[in-house]
DNA sequence: GCCTAATTGAAAATGATTTTCATCCATAAC
DNA sequence: GTTATGGATGAAAATCATTTTCAATTAGGC
């Protein structure tokens, strides 16, 4: 998704688009890791003036809540942030480089139909990563950016 | 896993038995839900006297790097601990009353080969978990325990 | 251009977790 | 059983992440 579209997007439901967050959008846009709000401010002051990290935490929310956003929790933290692809996707992570991949099949419909049959649970959604190595970092080449 | 063995565990790698421990492994290994360390403490100060929660901290680390817990990522928190059965496993959360049930074919070899395929990526774990409710929410019967 | 509600940023408040440090005690050695 | 000792504990302080408060600013509709 990018960042021209969630402006827009962010637009049409009535949120004003301040330079801040076109700012903070830009930096999601771009990355391709997940960030946690450190990192985003991090990486606003070093080309913006003064961005407050309240700002960041703020505009994090709203995009969150406006399903702008996705969460990534395997690897170090639970709480960092990607740009969000169209559609119902999962993410394949890099331990190495930090870089995340979208793939979009799961195919988890049977596994969920038996679990269901065995314990009766009715299943509203799930939580599916995968943890590795990208090609580059498999060649040795490693190091956050 | 019973609290019998995890301290018959603990015991083997060279960790002391402690009275402090054994009460927050039993908490834990008598749980059905995932519990933060608040609830860990807040569940021990009921019955026995001053355990400070520094100390329910320290256990649930050296218990999580011991690999005698789980997390449980997919619904409010993030940092949330439960007795771990051997093996390898996945939960289905109740959004509803907390409780999770485990369940150990993920059958995601598949998947994971295909995804291998299309990024290069070398995989080493996955993440998966469900999110739903358990026939006793289903039937209307809810609220923590 | 003007108005107004939304947004911003500094500072303070809150909440969670870790560190510090003096004291205690589980365990192994005798 | 006694002793010695390194690991474990708990209160308090320190640190770190996040939210709240509030006065000042501003985007977007008119
Ligand atoms: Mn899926
Ligand atoms: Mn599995
Ligand atoms: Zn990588
Ligand atoms: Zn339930």
């Amino acid at each position: 998704m990018t960042g021209k579209l969630v402006a827009a997007e962010l637009k049409r439901k009535g949120f004003k688009l301040t330079p801040q967050r076109r700012a903070i959008i830009g930096v999601i846009s771009q990355s391709q890791e997940h960030l946690t709000p450190a990192d985003i401010y991090a990486k606003l002051k070093a080309k913006h003036r003064g961005i407050g990290l309240v700002t960041v935490y703020r505009a994090l929310n709203m995009l969150e809540r406006s399903g702008m956003l996705c969460e990534v929790h395997i690897g170090d933290t639970c709480r960092s942030y990607l740009k969000r692809p169209s559609g119902h996707h999962h993410h394949l992570v890099c331990k190495g480089c930090g870089k995340v991949v979208d793939f979009s099949d799961c195919e988890l419909d049977d596994l969920e139909q038996r679990v269901t049959q065995d314990t009766g649970f009715r299943i509203d959604r799930h939580l599916l990563e995968f943890l590795g190595r990208c090609p580059e970092c498999q060649a040795g080449r490693r190091g956050k950016s």
